[in-house]
Order: C-alpha cells, then structure tokens, then sequence
DNA sequence: CAGGTCGGCATTTTT
DNA sequence: TGCCGACCTG
C-alpha cells in the first residue's frame, strides 16, 4: 500500500470533488440525519469524507465515532480511506459491523450477564446442533420440530427482543403447536448457551442491549463516548440493532443512517425496512438529504433500473440519473438449459476479454444469481473452458467439515466449558470413544455438575464406560489440558501446528481418500491464515491492550464472523461468481444475471405474496445497478433442479424493461435447433425472436414453444387462451400461467364463474379442443 | 465400535 | 441430484 500522505489540502481536494447534495451530507455536524443513497451514488465517499471532516475540521477525536458497516471489508475499507485521507489511522475509532461490535462490547461486559470475556461464538451450524441436543434433551422429536424451523423462529424472536420469558408468556398456551414446542426449547437453548459460556450470532446483538438497557451508568459511559454515529445499509437493519442504536444515540442524537429503501433485501432475516422509511418519524427533526446523482452506469442501465424498481409501491418515490453516456443496450439471452447457458456465458466472457474496442479483463466480470446452486453449472464450464473464476459464498471455507474439526480443538482450548466443540473431536480422530460412551459420559457430567472435559479428565470415576474409552477419554483431556498450557506461551498459528502435527490430522485426512489431500490444503490454508494473523491482530487493535480477550479467542471470534466476501479477492483477475445478496454494496463493469425464470427468480413461493415479491424485485434492481458498462440477462428454457427438470419461461420482472433497452440473443445450440425444427416444418425461421422483438413477444413466444414442444409433464399443457374445463367450474379460458414446475398455477376465466386461480397439478383441468 | 449401505428428503437468500 | 442420518453388519 501506498504511503499516507494526507493534509489538509487532500481533505479539500476531496471535498471539491463532491455535488452538492453530498456536500450537504458532509457537512452535517449535529443531530439526525438520514441520507437516501441511490446505488452508485456515492455514499461511501460520503461516509468517509464525513468522518474525516469531523476529525480534521470540528477536532472530534476518533476514539468517539461509532460506524457501522454492513461487511467487515467494508468497515477495512472504511478505514483505510478515512486514514488516506487523514495521513493516519483513526485510531480508537469503532468501525465493524453490526456483529462484530457487538462481540466487542461484549467481551467487555459479557460478566454482567454471567458469561465471561472468553466465550465462545456458535455459528449457525453450531446453533443448529444444539437447538438438536435441546430438543432431544426436552425428549422432543427433532424429526417432528425441525431445528431448522425452531432456528428461524428463535432468531425471529431475539431480532425482535423477545427474550424466553416473553416468548413463553405468550406462546406457552397457544394454539400453534410449532410456537409452543419453540417456547419450551427457547429458555433450554439459552440456558445451554450460558452453561457452554456461548453466544449465538443473534445474541450478539441482542445481550449488548440487554446489557445496555439494565445498566444504565455504563450506557451513559457509551452515550458520552460514542458521540458521534455513523450506520451504512440502514435500510437491512432488524429491531433489535435499531434499538442498539436509539439507546446510544438518546440524548445527542448524532446519528447518520445511510441506505436506499430500494436496495432493502434482507426481510428474510428480519430486516425491517420501516426502520428507514419511518426514520424521520424515529427522529423527529432529521435532516434528509436525496443522493439520485448515479455514477457508476450507463443511462440504459439506469433506464432500466429505474423501470423495473418503480414497479414496487412501498417505497420512497425517487429516480436515479446519471451522468454517463448511453451505453451499449442490454443484451438478453435465450437458452436452451443450464449447461447451455453456462457455456453461452463463459464463450461471451471469452468474446469480452479479447473484444477490439475495450477488452476486459477476467476480474471485471461478475456472474450473479439468485441460489448457490446455479454456481455448479457455471463452474463447469469455466473449468473446462479453462477460465479462471472465484465464488464468493456458497460453501464457505470456514464451514468445511475438516475446518470445522480442526477449529473445534482450538475451541475447546479457548473454552473448555464448549460442548459442542468437545463432542465434535472427542473421536476426532478415531480414539474409541463411540456414540453410546459419549453419551454415558454426558450423562454422568450433568449429574455430576461436570463439564464434558472435566468429566474426561475424571472418565475413571465414571459408571459403565468401557476399559477402552475410558483410558482414551483420560489421553483427551490430558492433551487438551497440555494444549491449554502451550496456548498460553505460543501465538495462533503455533499452536494450531502443533496441535495438528501432534494428532497428525494432515496425514489422517490424507488416508481418508480421493478427497483427503484436498482436505489437507484447506487445513494447511487455514495454518497459513492463522500465522498471518498476528499481523492483523497488531492493526486492528492498535494501542488497546488486549485485556479483554486472548489471541486465540480473537482469533477464533474473526473466524465465526468473517464472512466469505471478507476473504473474496478483488485483486485476483479472475471472473467472479455470487448470489445477488452477496453482491451488494459491489460493482462490476460487466454483470451478467442468470437463471432469469419464474419460479427461479422471482422465487415461486414469492409468487403470491406482494411483500416478498416486492423484495425479489428490489434484488433484481441490486443486481442490475452493479453494472457499470454492460449488463446480460440470461434464462434457459429448461433446468434441472434437484434432480428433476424444470420449464421456465422468462421471468416476468424482464417484462419491465422497455424493449428498446434490451438487444434478444440466442445460444448457438438453440439456433440450430430452431433452423432444423424451422426446416422440417416448412417454416421459416428468425423472425418473431429476432433482434428486434420485445421482451413481451420473446416471453410468449417461448410460452408458445413450451406448449408446443409437450414439454411440461406434470399438468396438461396449456398456454394463454385455451379453452379448458373443470368438474366444477365447467369451461373457461386460460387468462395466465405463471409459476414453474410442478408449481404451475392457471388463472381461468371460467364462463360461469369468472376468473379462478388454480393449481395446474391438482386442478384437474382438460383441454377443449 | 466402525464402516458401509440404503432410503428419505430438501432445495433461497446470510451476519 | 446429492447430502445426511438411520440402520445394519462385520
């Protein structure tokens, strides 16, 4: 990296460089202040400017700015321009997310609560489990209460601050079945939690303001430190991290929230978009400030964002524009599956790469689509086409089973109260210990007020445990114990060489088969991040004294909150895959979207609730403003989808693009089908599809084709306008087909009975001819 | 106890 | 289709 070289003339130079709306942004010193920040508007300028400026110009002392951001890379990048600009670090200064912020508080004040600085994080593999091991423990099937619905439900409740005790209040004697097994699990969870001196990825936020709310001389200590606040992506905070913000900002109320209404695709997971829309009402008095100045696309681009989002009715009214110069049109391409489409892709990125007129290298591209599974067909390609490419998210590095072992020993070093962690390696490698010992053990260390490690530690005491497994337990709890003493002498990545080498895990995996050796590059990658991390240690700590924490469960902590995008390489020159959620806040000068299907994206389930079609739409509308110079919109006619096919017709949110913006392609493979079928029939081909024809003529063209073709298996073929009758509705005629698969809905106008919609699959429906 | 096989099942997005 | 978990066998 370069030198800081930051002045006060660097300071200037960047205000000059801002529009007016910006400026006034920028310059906003006291109170609330909400900035509506259209995509490529450049609100991180803004942000980092701001913060800058308060420094600089109004002597705010760093160590009082409070920022959040939605990625711990982008918190890195934040401060890095902050200390560019400023020729030096903002040291003291809190910048993360908003989870990473909270396990910093936490690890201050977590012994209010009963829990100590040493606690462990669970991810959300790790809840599972546990969510699992209460239910069983509650003698409750978990076949018949999933772990992964009661997950959702606890992680609904905590984002909304409900806390066991209210949850069980009002659910315990419900008629909803499914809530009242939830509120039996939710105070043993949490309690299991405690027990294990854990917090999970929810807790992190919830237990600060549990610890803010009842405290209330250390939160008058956070309100004075923290004087001013910064909050970026506002528009995908939930309950819970709005109130964390209203009790620190009470009193001064120098909060800015940045974020764009139509960019809020976080619903899901309990993102409350009111929180922007109704901030001025929070905040009675903010000042409001429209950033609709676009520089990153092309006015086609923006054209057609701008039409697909005002499709949307909760919103704030507002229009992009932009300086830029037209730009090439969309290009929206037709094939024939998801391999074909693959490989139209990778050919195109080829195409691009070695383009006369402005050629593109690898690392300007980027694939985006709505599910992690889409990623398979274009890795193939690219692989066999021999094109470099990196997937952000998916399965993540950290998630990876010989990873999770791995960190499971430094867990239970960390932390020996981790059950979790314990039962995971305790034969891990194999040492004898089976299913039925582990589960005596455990049973004896609860009756015995034990945790699971001091239980091994004392295996002989215990009843009924084999010869074998006891000698083992006790070699298990002898290593951990040593292990703990030499954490206490060796950095992270020592440490975790040596516990490796020790259990000769490399070697173990090796023998496991084809896939071991690739498993022992990922644990030697995860050495080679460990050692490095002192380094980063040294940075983002700058002059606090580590009291608080040990490198280990620092580095453990970064570990369970890095998120893949952290690690993405943006350096690398290669294409670069993701979901549309992951690729927000970035930009690309090519993007190509894939899997443009109903029933893909829009997502079925979408399909008859307007909230979350609202939602899928604004996640179209993220996915075209990463463009900055051209966009593609792909579809395929066919795709396999957990393991069988599935008929698309192209997604209705492209009907929202003026057809003028968009130019219509075809994969190879379909045109030569097209000429012979065109052939055999007599016909001739090309028109109706060509270059000229909209997206409306494309779309019924292909509905026309699937109905042709006999390709939908599961209902009776029918296209818009067919006469159908019912058992009880008697004759009508289709009015619209939507939906996928064996999703399929009808609308039929019947003669007697007007319009009804339908499920193709079970409606019976007969064609009249 | 460990390893293998078979069947069932889900499959949206993630800090 | 592919993964996970339950069950069976050596």
């Amino acid at each position: 990296m370069n030198a800081p070289t930051g002045s006060m003339d660097d300071i200037a130079e960047h205000y000059r460089n801002l529009n007016p709306e910006q400026r006034t942004a920028v310059e906003h010193v006291e109170g609330p202040i909400l900035v509506l920040a259209g995509a490529g508007s450049g609100k991180t300028r803004v942000l980092t400017v701001r913060i800058a400026r308060l420094i600089r110009e109004h002597g705010v002392p760093p160590e009082r700015i409070l920022s959040v951001t939605f990625t711990n890379k982008a918190a890195g990048e934040m401060r890095e321009r902050v200390r560019a600009i400023l020729g030096h670090d903002p040291i003291g200064s809190w910048m993360g997310t908003f989870h990473s912020l909270g396990a910093r508080f936490l690890r201050r004040h977590a012994d209010l609560l009963g829990w100590d600085s040493t606690f462990t994080i669970f991810d959300a593999d790790e809840s599972l489990r546990e969510i699992k091991r209460v239910t069983e423990r509650l003698d409750l099937d978990p076949k018949r209460w999933k772990p992964k619905a009661v997950r959702a439900a606890l992680s609904d409740a905590k984002n909304r601050l409900i806390t066991p005790g209210e949850f069980k209040a009002s659910h315990e004697a419900g008629f909803d079945l499914f809530m009242r097994t939830v509120s039996e699990i939710y105070p043993e969870y949490q309690k299991s939690l405690r027990d294990q001196n854990a917090f999970d990825f929810d807790d992190l936020l919830v237990k600060p303001v549990e610890i803010l709310d009842s405290h209330p001389g250390l939160l008058q200590r956070y309100r004075d430190r923290f004087a001013f606040i910064l909050v970026d992506e506002y528009q995908d905070t939930n309950h819970a991290q709005f109130r964390f913000l209203e009790l620190l900002a009470a009193g001064h109320h120098n909060l800015m929230v940045v974020g764009d209404d139509d960019q809020s695709i976080y619903g899901w997971r309990g993102a409350d978009i009111r929180n922007i829309l109704d901030f001025e009402r929070s905040y009675p008095g903010a000042e409001v400030v429209r950033l609709e100045e676009n520089y990153r696309s092309t006015s086609v681009i923006l054209e057609a964002a701008n039409q697909v989002i005002r499709r949307n009715v909760h919103r704030k009214e507002k229009t992009l524009r932009t300086a830029r110069e037209e730009g090439a049109r969309l290009t929206l391409v037709e094939t024939a599956d998801e391999r074909d489409e693959a490989r139209w892709i990778v050919e195109e990125v080829e195409a691009l790469r070695s383009a006369e007129e402005t050629p593109r290298m690898y690392g300007d591209i980027s694939i985006l689509y709505r599910t992690n599974a889409q990623s398979r067909a274009l890795e193939d390609a690219f692989r066999r086409r021999g094109v470099p490419y990196q997937i952000v998210g998916g399965v993540r590095f950290y998630e990876r089973r010989e990873i999770q072992d791995v960190l499971a020993y430094l867990r239970l070093i960390s932390n020996p109260r981790d059950a979790g962690a314990f039962l995971r390696v305790v034969n891990y490698p194999k040492r004898g210990i089976g299913k039925t010992s582990q589960g005596r053990l455990v049973e004896w260390a609860g009756s015995e007020g034990l945790t699971l490690l001091e239980a091994a530690a004392r295996a002989d005491e215990a009843p009924n445990l084999p010869k074998g497994a006891t000698r083992s337990l006790l070699d298990f709890a002898g290593r951990i114990a040593t292990f703990a003493e030499r954490a206490q002498e060796l950095a992270v990545g020592n440490l975790l060489e040596e516990v490796i080498e020790d259990l000769d895990l490399l070697q173990n995996l090796r023998d496991e088969g084809p896939e071991g050796e690739d498993r022992a590059e990922n644990v030697k990658e995860l050495i080679a991040g460990a050692l490095e991390f002192d380094v980063e240690l040294a940075e983002e700590w700058e002059g606090a004294p580590p009291e608080h924490f040990t490198e280990l469960d620092l580095f453990l902590q970064q570990i369970a909150l890095v998120t893949d995008l952290d690690r993405a390489d943006d350096e690398a020159d290669t294409v670069t895959f993701m979901t549309l959620h992951n690729a927000k806040g970035l930009e690309f000068p090519v993007v190509f979207i894939a899997g443009l299907e109903d029933g893909l994206f829009p997502m079925g389930r979408a399909w008859d609730d307007p909230t979350q079609l609202e939602e899928e739409r604004r996640l179209f509308y993220v996915g075209i403003t990463r463009a900055e110079d051209r966009l593609y919109l792909t579809h395929a006619r066919e795709r396999r989808r957990a393991g069988d096919f599935m008929f698309g017709k192209l997604s209705s949110f492209v009907d929202d693009i003026p057809e003028q913006l968009l130019e219509m392609r075809r994969s190879p493979r379909l045109e030569r089908e097209r000429a012979s079928f065109s052939g055999s029939r007599g016909r001739g081909g090309g028109d109706g599809f060509g270059s000229t024809a909209g997206a409306e003529a494309a779309r019924k063209r292909h509905e026309e084709e699937v109905f042709e073709a006999g390709l939908n298996q599961d209902a009776p073929h029918l296209g818009k306008g067919a006469r159908v009758s019912h058992k009880t509705f008697g004759s009508g005629t289709v009015v619209d087909v939507t939906g996928f698969g064996r999703d399929v809905k009808v609308t039929v106008d019947f003669d007697t009975v007007g319009e009804k919609k339908l499920l193709a699959r079970y409606a019976g429906l007969e064609r009249e001819f």
